[in-house]
DNA sequence: CGACGTGTAAC
DNA sequence: CCTTTTACACGTCG
């Protein structure tokens, strides 16, 4: 029987700029995205507890976080930060599993199959408030979903364990929303059935679930409100990498396009140096006006340079505004995908 | 089958 | 009013 911690650090974000500047605990503290075309424009990245008793959330506007309290204390993200010490908790917890999976910079999951794992989350809690000075919640189950839904029930600094027989009351009067995988789309779908609860959807006819959503949907749905997950716990390979951002106003003018492209393959081509990848694909992105998304992109002989980063970028851009000239854009980005590690990447020490 | 574009979801 | 970054499924096309 496989055992499946989750790792979830409290409002990261928040908590983080809490402990650089310990006058903000126990105050309502928004950590926020300006994306910079007026004074507060963006959206809230974390709010702390205090914060969200104002109501205010994650990925909220921040000017409807402020009419909701003024008093709120609004930062800005500083990521790289957050980055540098994300990587520091990663390899405590590296230690406890070396095949540890990272979700994201605040998300992670060990394969404990075998430990005690009561004992073992209560030492990695300690290890991380004695060297970071941070709260964490986790979970732990038979598989990744139950660890993960057990790491979001008791928060913040919880810890909570479903054993297998468990599962089904843990899941069976949840509302279908809070089951993993399951966002707005997927729950209006399924409230429109008269599916509510994942209790109702563990009943569901898989075959109907199939249909409607697809095979490996489908099942996944249906898997899942069942409690049934054989994902295994692996390190992620990056597939993708990616810059995005808004344009100081809406524009269909190619130069102001381009420019904002250009400083966005930069970061992007640091990035990539810094992760040691090649890449195939590159991808210009756009979100008009009306937040439609869209995407041109294009497969090059495998590289690792600025230029093709850019002028690939350049080139999509042109043919996409050309193409569509009744758009108004409001956001665009550069991806590069189809990436591999490159043969010599300098090794972290020597950095 | 690979490349391309879109949609959904999570953080 | 609406950020950033990533993953992945699926349909379509050649």
């Amino acid at each position: 029987m496989r055992q499946i911690l989750h790792i979830d650090l409290d409002y990261f974000y928040a908590q983080l700029e809490m402990k650089r500047n310990p006058k903000l605990r126990k105050k309502p503290v928004v950590v926020c995205m300006f994306s910079g075309r007026s004074e507060d424009s963006g959206a809230v990245a974390t709010a702390s507890y205090e914060a969200r008793e104002l109501g205010i959330h994650a990925g909220m506007p921040i000017i409807q976080a402020k009419r909701l309290g003024k008093e709120a204390i609004f930062l800005p993200a500083d990521r790289e930060h957050y980055s540098r010490v994300s990587e520091r908790i990663m390899d405590i917890l590296q230690e406890y599993d070396e095949d540890l999976e990272q979700v994201s910079i605040d998300e992670a999951y060990l394969d404990i199959s075998n430990r005690n794992p009561g004992n073992l989350a209560k030492e990695i809690k300690d290890k991380i408030k004695q060297q970071e000075g941070l709260t964490c919640s986790i979970g732990i189950g038979p598989n990744k979903l139950i660890a993960k839904m057990a790491s979001g029930t008791n928060k913040p600094d919880g810890l909570t364990i479903v054993k297998e027989n468990e599962i089904r009351g843990f899941l069976k009067d949840l509302p279908v929303k809070k089951l993993f995988s399951v966002g707005p789309k997927t729950e209006k779908e399924l409230n429109d059935l008269g599916v509510k609860t994942i209790g109702d959807l563990a009943k569901f006819p898989k075959e109907k679930l199939v249909q409607m959503f697809g095979g490996k949907r489908g099942r996944d749905l249906h898997n899942y409100a069942n409690g049934i997950d054989e994902r295994p716990v692996e390190p992620r390979e990056k597939q993708q990498l990616s810059r995005l951002a808004s344009l100081k106003e809406d524009t269909d003018d190619v130069d102001k396009v381009k420019d904002l492209l250009r400083s966005l393959s930069k970061s992007l081509y640091e990035r990539t140096k810094k992760e040691g990848v090649t890449f195939k694909t590159i991808t210009f992105h756009a979100i008009d006006n009306r937040l439609q998304m869209y995407s041109r992109s294009r497969t090059i002989d495998e590289s690792k340079d600025l230029k093709a980063i850019e002028k690939t970028g350049e080139k999509l851009a042109e043919e996409f505004l050309k193409e569509n000239p009744d758009i108004i854009l409001r956001r665009i980005g550069i991806r590069v995908s189809n990436l591999s590690r490159s043969r010599k990447q300098k090794s972290l020490g020597e950095f």
